[in-house]
Parts: structure tokens; C-alpha cells; sequence
DNA sequence: TATGAATGAGTGTTCATTCAT
DNA sequence: GATGAATGAACACTCATTCAT
């Protein structure tokens, strides 16, 4: 029983990043649980109320996104693993539009889902690190800044409905201005 | 009663903008309503319907970046020009959060809104079209990705609770990137 | 001045007529207002209630079927009258459809209308006394019978999408169950 | 819990009759909600549209109309099963003033309850052939307008506050007009 | 006096959450 | 432990009626 709980619950989660993802907060409860293919009730058992569902779907993109980044760290060209993350980072976000937005009405994010967005900062930290030794990177960008600049352009390219080619030079700009080269 | 009439439009439109900037969408007429000391129905009678009365506050928002956008042009050096109004765009709209993307998750913004924030590009446009020329903005460097980099980081800026100087950081980041001597 | 609050009644309760024999009670004060080209107040200060709104209409409403009875009496043929009266009064009321039915949710008529209601009971007893007297109706016959058969039938097809001969043949029905001959 | 639900079900749909039937489509679901003893969103839960309810509500009344019709048949002699039927129609009908009618300002009954209605025309029909055969009624009558001529007097006898025996002749000279010996 | 504007109570409908099975 | 049903508190929107001009 253990077994199916925990199935549950991951099908849950699944359905809570779709839904959340693609309507924002506005997505209903009832819808998650008939895409997970339980009874509300069920979801419900699994998360009592409906922000900590909301919070629980955000901490799993976001280590989605922190093993995305360490993946990367690992295994390329630290130039190239430093514009793939980027690029990555934001075409994921830019996949579910709001789910970052999700809670903010109250301003910050729910506690769970900042400790997980700070292992996505520490993992994309890694990367930066790495293409700043490459001397891909000016040395004095930190990660807050890195972070904040992927979160606004995810957020961004997937609310409006920007030509590609416009957000792929919105991207160019940004790179630039963090590379060696700059300023 | 015409006056009293124009004065209640305003207070409403006021009111609108306040709550919509801060709980998106969700925010409730009702709730609207209530800030502008007027019952529902007042509401409704100036706005017959929630999706107009939020493209009513969206064009409004937009006509007063629009307006500080155009001041900007007639008065100062045309590169302070440039960095005072990226500043000024982000920090305007960090404080409506929620305004500028909040009817764009089905698509496009509502028709009048469109207009509106055309007519801010349009001006945010002249204000580039300055600075290129002092030599202060790359000359390839198009509006629309300027555009959309000021919403991604307004919108960052806004749902995460980064200290100010790594806003400034990541605003130092996108001017540089988009700066002469860049790339 | 007296004059114009005349013609407004007048057109108040022609509009009225209109709107609450096409939707019923469900007619909007301010529909009627708009088809009478006034402001809502007018209507309001002419009938302080919408329910005395409708009542007056119901009246209006009972005065010219009552005047149209009062016109073939001195006409026509006993028997031809007789004919014509019923079917023009079905007819008249088809095109109302809600009017009669308006305000029955409480039971009665309203007061006021009650007795415009008599008076078209009078005057269809006119033409219904000549008709016996010329033996073309059954002796025995009383106006309230006859007064429910045809309110019953003008109601029932206006209500219905009844075929125009299938009304025919239902006024045979009840003509015939009246004739001398019947029975 | 399929018990419960089913037994609510119907105290809706009763609950729905009587309130339909007396204030016609104006009567509120809330209405409904409180007279059936649920809250508001279980009638939604079991019927999803205003409509919806109504349109079950008539249905269920008309169900009830063809069962009545048909144990006729079977039962008694064909010309006083005629007699009965039209009569009991016609004081069922008249219970409910509005649900005849109700949705029928417009157009058509919804779908459903337009096969409803003609099971009931096809049982009436059953016991009129019945009383054709047995030379009760006249042989060239249909369904259609013997239907028309009911619903209109069902719907006069009951928002009008006639007498009983107006009533009663009323419905006599209908059964006259219907029968063998008449004109 | 006639008007357009304002309003509060109500309508249909949805949704997060709780219970009975 | 999981479910479907139930619920009350919202929400968007309407309307009869009153008020300020």
C-alpha cells in the first residue's frame, strides 16, 4: 500500500505541474487529481491544502531543473555547458508560464520551494563557476543576478507571444552582457 | 452627474490597477469595487465585463509608461535617457507584478491593450532610436527584444525578493549587453 | 409638459406591451425603457412598481381585445362574428405569448387588471349573446367557459410550435363543441 | 454513498417540479437547493445547468403524464378512458401552470424533453385511437391538436382563478367538439 | 421634470475543502 | 486508504429601485 501511496503521489505531483503549469494558481484542484486519475479526496489526503500542493509541484521543477544544471556541469565544454543551461533554463520555464509565479501574490515563494529554488541556484552557481574559469564569464557576476536574469526571460518568453528569434536575441544580449568581453 | 461619473471611472480605474497589479487576474471586482468605495454594480455599469475593466487597467498602466517614456525623450542626454528609462520601466511595473502578464496566459493581450502597449513600444523605440544614435545602444539592437527583457526582469524582479543591488546588478548586465562596445 | 408625460406613458406602455409579451415577466424595466427612448427613472416615476408596469400593459392589452369585441358586434353577421371573434382573439393573444401568464406566479390577476379582464369578458358576452340569439351557439353556453377556451388555446399556441393548421383544426374542435348542433 | 446521492437526486428533482411547476423558469435553484434539503452545488453536482434542471424536471413530469395514460389504456372502457385521461391531464397539468411552458418562450423544449413529450403524445394517441375505434371520438381528430387543446386549457384553468364548473364545462365542450355526434 | 448613475440584493456557477462509505 | 458526494463561501454578473443633477 505503501507502494501505491507513493505512486500517488507522484502522479499527482505530474498533474499538479501540468495543470499549475499551463493555467497558473487558477487551475483547479479537481482538475489535477482527474488528470492524476484519483479522487480529489486523494490529493487532498496527499497534500492537505491546495498551496502546499502548489509548492510541492514548484520544489519538483525546480529539482528537475538543479539536476538538469549538474548534469551539465559534468559533462561538456564549460562555454558551452554555460549557454546550453541557459538556454535550457528558460526554455523549460518558458513551458510552464506561470507555475513560477504561482504563489507570488504574497510575495515570496512558499518556504519548501525556496530551498529548492536556492539547489537550482547552487547547481547553476556550479556551471557559472566553471565558465567563469573558462574565462566564458566576467568574474564578478554572482548567481543572483544570473538567476534573476533566467527566471525574468523565462517568465517573459512564455507570457508573451514573442517571435523566437526574438527571444533567442534577448538571449544573445544577456550573454553578452555577462560575457569577458563586456563593458 | 457626468462628473461624479468621470470621477468614479478614475477611482475604479485606480482601484483596478492597484489590485490587479498585485494579485493578477485573480484579484475580485468585488474587491475592486470595495477600494473604489462603490458598490459592484458601479463596477459593471463602467466596465460590463471583468476582462474589460483589467484591459481598461492594462491600457492605463501602459499610457503612463508610455507618457514617462516620452517625457524622457524631450529632456535629458540621450544615453542617461536610455538608462534611466529601463530603470524606470522596471521598477514602474515591479510593483504591479502581476498587471503585465495577466491576461497574456491564454495568448495574446486583449485588443485595446495591444494598442496600448504598442504605443509604448513605440516610444521606448524613440527613446532607443536616441541612444543609438549617440552611439549609446548597439544599432541592430530591435525594440522588441529590449522590450521583453525590461518585462522578464520587471517581472523577476517582482515575484522574487532579490536585494536591490543584484537588480541593479542584472539591469547593469542587459545595458551592457546591449551596449556599444558589447560582443 | 402634461402633453409630453402622455406621450411618454403612451410609448412607456406600448414598449412594455412589447417586451413583456415577447420575454415575459423576464423583460427588463430597462429594455422596456430603451425601446420607449426614455430614461429608466421615467418608466419608474410613471409606474412606481414593474409589477404596476405590467399590470397597466396587461390592461392596455385587455382594452383592445375588448374593443376590438365591441367592434364586430355592430358589424357583422351573428355567426360570422362569433367566427371571427374567436379566432382573432387566439390569434391577437398568440402574438403575446407571455403577457397573460406575466404575473400568475402568485395566483390571481392583478387587481387593476382583473377588471380590464372583465370588461373583454362583457364584450366577448356580446357577441357570444347574438351568436345564441341566432342559434349558432348553444343556449347553455357562459362566457366563462368560453373566456377559458380561448385564453387556453391563445396561450397554448403561442406557446407551442404548433403547425397553423393544427390550430385550425383545435378552434374547429371548440367551435363545433359550441354549436347548436353538438352534443 | 450511490444510495444517497440517488435519493437526493430525486428529492431535487421533486423539489425541482414543485418550484418550476408553480413560478416557472423565475424560480431560483437556490430555491430548489433549499426545498430538496441539499445545498446548492450538490444540485449543480447532479445537474450542471439551470437547464439542465429544468429540462430533467419536465421530463419526469412528463414521464409521469405517459405512465398515467398508459395504465388507461389497459385499464377501462375506451370512451370513459378518454374522459378520465383528458381530464386528469388537464388537473395535472394545471398543478404545475409553468413547467408546460417554461422553456418554451423561446422556441422548442430542450432535447430531452422533447422525446419526453412525445411518449406522452404517443400514449394519448394510444387511448385516442382506443376511444376512435370504439366511436367516442371522431374519427379525423389527431394527437396534435387534442395535445394543443389540453396543454391550453391545463395552462387557463390554472392561472386563471376560475370556478371548478366553468372548468368542467369548458372541458365538456371540448370532449363535444371531439365527439362522434358533433358537427 | 426627466435623466443617467448608483446601489444592494439576488442569480447561476465554481471551487477548496470535508464527510460518509 | 481511497473514493465520490456534499457543502459554504466565493465570484461574475443582472436588475428593480433610488438618488443627484
Amino acid at each position: 500500500m505503501r507502494q501505491d501511496a507513493r505512486e500517488n503521489r507522484e502522479r499527482i505531483l505530474a498533474a499538479a505541474e501540468e495543470v499549475f503549469g499551463a493555467h497558473g494558481a487558477t487551475g483547479s484542484t479537481e482538475e489535477v487529481a482527474r488528470r492524476a486519475g484519483v479522487g480529489v479526496a486523494t490529493v487532498f489526503r496527499h497534500f492537505p491544502t491546495k498551496d502546499e500542493l502548489v509548492e510541492a509541484a514548484l520544489v519538483r521543477h525546480f529539482d528537475h531543473l538543479a539536476e538538469q544544471a549538474r548534469a551539465l556541469v559534468a559533462g561538456v565544454d564549460p562555454a558551452v555547458a554555460w549557454r546550453t543551461l541557459v538556454r535550457a533554463m528558460i526554455d523549460t520555464g518558458a513551458t510552464k508560464p506561470a507555475l513560477a509565479s504561482v504563489l507570488t501574490g504574497g510575495g515570496e515563494l512558499p518556504n519548501g520551494a525556496v530551498a529548492a529554488s536556492n539547489r537550482v541556484k547552487a547547481a547553476v552557481g556550479e556551471v557559472l563557476r566553471q565558465a567563469q574559469d573558462a574565462e566564458a564569464v566576467r568574474p564578478e557576476v554572482t548567481v543572483e543576478e544570473v538567476y534573476l536574469l533566467i527566471r525574468g526571460l523565462a517568465h517573459a518568453s512564455a507570457t508573451s507571444m514573442a517571435r523566437s528569434d526574438t527571444l533567442d536575441r534577448a538571449i544573445d544580449v544577456v550573454l553578452a552582457g555577462l560575457s569577458r568581453s563586456a563593458g
